[in-house]
DNA sequence: TTGACGGCTTGATTCCGGTCAAGCTCATTG
DNA sequence: CAATGAGCTTGACCGGAATCAAGCCGTCAA
């Protein structure tokens, strides 16, 4: 029974897949979305805390998340962890390990979560022989870059609570691109998981997150989050000035 | 005479560059390199200062810096403007583009500096009918994703000593590779541009540069930079403990 | 030479966010 | 039900880097 219910979610994926515009097959014409299904694998979903890959593991698929919630971790060469992102259905995670023969990084399901593993040799093997491929592989490549460099500045130049913002709008638009709420949603991870990713502590998280309440900007009950104010809070976001640095 | 002098430079290029196992051509047999080569336009030098592509400007081309060095710039919602990266030669840049029809940032020569440009039609083309290329294009993509994400922990979770001290250390490693000295190196570009890299204000950059001259670390003068003690950088960048947060 | 300007340095002061130390909340388990 | 412990919150305090304010140095133009 199990083998037939693989079988059969393994048949119809990708086509009629509600992700399809979030995804690999995005821009692809038909023809070709049904040879990337051909060697596109779902797996089963796994429960919080699972492992999808880990770092110095073998480097042999990339992933595209299908439900759920995902967050890839880098141990540093000093011994502390570093979170680089957090993973929303139909976006592809296991890209850095191209170079390396290796993963550099874990995934680790935030919740039930499940993906699709796509075999990385049979997906260069396809995609030399589908220019569509290839060059959705590069766009999407390209735009994880431009996200990277985002993040960067967000980083480094912006304070607590623009860095709050600024991350909360984008789950917002996140959530809004897959059909859910721009207003109110749940956010995946917890406050430290959070708070790392930002490069901030976890009581400067709660402390930010109640300025921003009493600010009237957002309404907080643990995970679930309301933003009461979105203009405000875009104002706050990329408003003029940082808290620091950076003039004319 | 300038078209004479502009194909024969067209016509040698890549195989008998020395950058070559730096760059695109890394990794693919012979022919694929002659085939690279003969889409591959050299760029006379342009001086410092001058602009290679500009932010908001049609994406034709990525470029390969081939002497001198460049730097990239994104001008960001909130007005300021953050460099995203400095580029050695051998390196890659306009991949951030790849996604939009427009480049998002600008490329700035620090110094005299030369590029290959590389239409990226032609390449796409190329690849199409080019595993090898296709399969480089990749890995030079992911080994950005990489530096980036290194680039995110440096920036939130290190000390001013620390990113200065890790900076230091890769350009001495990039200019190794490059057949340079690995102790002894000039900077190409000003403090106030390192500084709004590393995110740091030019005060702290001066007085981060003295600190590690008084430790015995560096040998600074003006932008000649002599690295006394790689051992001492090393425990310092990599060490244990940043100066804030992050335990086990 | 003089002046002017950009890049760099130095010092005094401020302040954001980290650190330390409790205490709270709530889900899980015996 | 109590008990345990992880995750979150709150408060007091501290320190590193930003800010503000001069001043210095080398280069270029007049």
């Amino acid at each position: 029974m199990t083998r037939i219910a693989t079988l059969s979610e393994t048949r119809d994926n990708c086509h009629n897949c509600r992700l399809r515009t979030l995804c690999l097959p995005d821009n692809l014409p038909v023809e070709d979305v049904g040879r990337l299904a051909g060697i596109v694998q779902r797996r089963k979903p796994v429960s919080r805390g699972t492992l999808l890959f880990q770092a110095g593991q073998r480097f042999n698929s990339i992933y595209a998340v299908r439900t759920g919630a995902v967050k890839t971790t880098t141990l540093m060469a000093n011994g502390d962890e570093h979170i680089s992102g957090f993973h929303l259905p139909g976006e592809v995670i296991g890209l850095d390990a191209i170079v390396s023969r290796d993963h550099p990084s874990t995934a680790v399901a935030l919740e039930t979560a499940s993906v699709c593993e796509i075999p990385y040799a049979e997906l260069e093997n396809l995609s030399d022989r589908t220019p569509a491929l290839q060059h959705q592989l590069m766009r999407i490549m390209s735009r994880e870059l431009l996200a990277e460099q985002s993040t960067n500045h967000l980083l480094t130049r912006r304070s607590a609570e623009q860095r709050l913002a600024v991350v909360l709008l984008t789950f917002s638009e996140r959530f809004a691109s897959r059909g859910l709420s721009a207003q109110r949603f749940r956010l995946p991870m917890s406050r430290l998981d959070l708070g790392n990713y930002l490069g901030l502590v976890p009581e400067t998280m709660s402390r930010t997150f109640r300025r921003l309440e009493e600010q009237g900007l957002v309404s907080i009950a643990g995970k679930e989050v309301e933003i009461v104010d979105i203009c405000a809070m875009q104002g706050l976001a990329f408003g003029a000035q940082g808290a620091q640095a950076a003039r004319a």
